[in-house]
DNA sequence: CTAATTAATGAGATCGATCTCATTTCACCG
DNA sequence: CGGTGAAATGAGATCGATCTCATTAATTAG
């Protein structure tokens, strides 16, 4: 491949003046600069980013970590982010937790050795992650997305999820319902998970009405029936449930529909994110959207300025209440029909 | 951040005995070694990147294009092509092009003058691609993914689209389905869609059923129910319809069962791609999937060999025929019935 | 105990750009 | 036409690693 110095040659100039022909044309006289760019032409010269790099101390790339990608509202946002970054110059090495602490580590210390100009990562949980941490130490900026401020001291850019969840509790209880459910992936491993739900007490509560504790799905994009059923019977049977993410809440309507119960009919279903899909299914999903667009932008331009060195101004961004055709009012009958109970059985 | 000059400074030996102990550490004295060690260890060294790839001209970086990630069938292939990129000590660095051919080959430029070691592409329409021949020029080896091989040139990885179209379709007639539909995005864009059509026509006609003409939607992801009004009623009717893609598919039952239309008891509705959500939704989606973990592996897989200056040795992967819920044998009544045309018009 | 071998280390070039600073070229004016 | 200041160009150092080749230190053999 073609480097500046052959170009050089062949134009009978420094490779001072070719470098110049480039990065600052103005200091070149047309007609030099006129031959600088034919030799260029003629060999197929393509400026090498990796010596502008370690010249520059500056690579234009930005280190991505998301959980998986194999969750929309992951996919989304980095798609949004894609585009603004590489609208300001800026290429992303992007890579995938697996929500594994080990794992978060070395794609850290390996972008670290990259020397990407700045991280933005989104980890399991902010408040107890290692890496994050470490990464005080450092002097590469460092952003998170999605994840809570808290007490991690670093900056973030996302939604207040328990503002969020409180509203969708709210809105729930406006609508008649008193005996309300919120599912989670297991083990409540996400710190937003955990915001969501406190979001949701906090409601409850400030409703008079009694929280129940948390149901625990086995996978945190996949509902099971098995774990929801007794919740759905006697005395405090739920009449609305609230899940922590869309995929759950989308694949629980699937399982409820598929044992014969009706959406929202005999229960209300409410998602949190908000992907684009659940406004595509039947019954479209009530959610709460985040801008996972707005996010993933806001996250690139609040990364480019602390590149700049410039002190980030974080406005936490706004969500929206997204409704849909699976929640309703709740019914009179405090349980579901004969024939739905028998099929969850 | 400290260099390697620096730790060899501290542990009084030059960078290359420095150097050596990092990569080559059997060359190196034990005692020495452990010097250089410590020294790197009070000096926090992190080894640069940069300037290794400069050195060694290669930067164990593969370039990724995708047309979108707002499309799970990308996001999960990039899911696994991360995943086995890593285990292989490289990174990914991940673009999207919008199916914006403009914005393809700035992409493919941009990654160039990174230079990637490798390119994995997915571009709208591989035998028209401006990118593509002009890439034939470059020494950086490139693989297709999705991409039918074609007269592109180039290899590619994935499933046989026309074949796995007509599998489908020949289930759909097994099943006893006569009239049978094909719904896509918009101007059959992608070079997988029009294959797929060609697959459904090629069924067909081996059965000695007349192919209808393309049903195209206006938007890649989401259906629309106008367009498709018109092929459910009347002699013609279509009992049953493959769209080429997965979230098409999704949202066609949506829209259909909105409209008071049982799917498959009115119409029959398949989708492409076996995105892992359909297996939850609602009438469970019947699909051709792709092995989409297997395709991202295995194109990480070829491109690390032809990095290595082999030959690409590319067996196309099996698709797998899933059935759902969403499919089933044809009903007696040649149209849907009174409630549902109402709810149509 | 010295010569021959092998192991360990060091000096310096190299990858491909950019930047500083010195030098040359040019234009303009007295 | 020579002098002056600005414009244009060039020489060489630099970024941080690796590699070749020469040199020195340690081992082994005789």
């Amino acid at each position: 491949m073609a480097d500046l110095l052959s170009v050089a040659k062949l134009a009978g100039v420094s490779r001072a003046t070719a470098a110049r022909a480039f990065s600052t044309p103005d200091l070149v006289r047309d007609t030099t600069r006129e031959k600088i760019f034919h030799a260029a032409q003629q060999l197929a010269f393509r400026p090498n980013k990796v010596a502008q790099q370690l010249r520059l101390k500056a690579t234009q790339m930005i280190g991505v970590m998301v959980p998986s990608l194999d969750n929309p509202v992951f996919a989304e946002q980095l798609q949004a982010m894609e585009v603004a970054a590489r609208a300001c110059g800026y290429s992303l090495i992007v890579t995938t937790s697996e929500y594994d602490a080990s794992r978060e580590n070395d794609i850290v210390e390996e972008m670290l050795r990259q020397r990407v100009d700045g991280l933005v990562l989104t980890v399991a949980e902010a408040d107890k992650s290692a890496v994050l941490t470490q990464l005080h130490q450092e002097t590469t900026p460092c952003l998170l997305v999605y994840n809570p401020p808290g007490n991690s001291g670093f900056p973030s850019v996302g939604v207040d999820n328990q503002a969020a969840s409180e509203a969708a509790t709210r809105y729930l209880i406006t609508l008649g319902h008193q005996q309300i459910g919120m599912v989670a992936g297991p083990l409540l491993q996400s710190d937003r998970a955990r915001q969501r739900y406190e979001g949701y007490c906090l409601a409850m509560q400030a409703a008079g009405l009694a929280p129940c504790p948390l149901i625990e799905m086995p996978r945190h994009t996949q509902a099971d029936l098995k774990s929801l059923a007794p919740h759905l019977h006697g005395d405090n049977a739920i009449s609305a449930l609230i899940c922590t993410n869309d995929l759950l809440a989308i694949s629980l309507i699937g399982e409820l529909q598929r044992a014969g119960l009706s959406v929202p009919d005999d229960l209300s279903v409410m998602g949190f994110d908000g992907i684009a899909l659940g406004k595509y299914v039947y019954p479209s999903l009530c959610t709460v959207e985040q801008p996972r667009a707005d996010i993933g932008r806001a996250a690139i331009h609040t990364m480019l300025n602390m590149i700049r060195g410039e002190r980030p101004v974080l406005t936490p961004l706004p969500y929206v209440l997204r409704k849909g055709e699976s929640v309703g009012a709740p019914t009179t009958r405090k349980t579901p029909s004969g024939i739905s109970s028998r099929s969850i059985a």
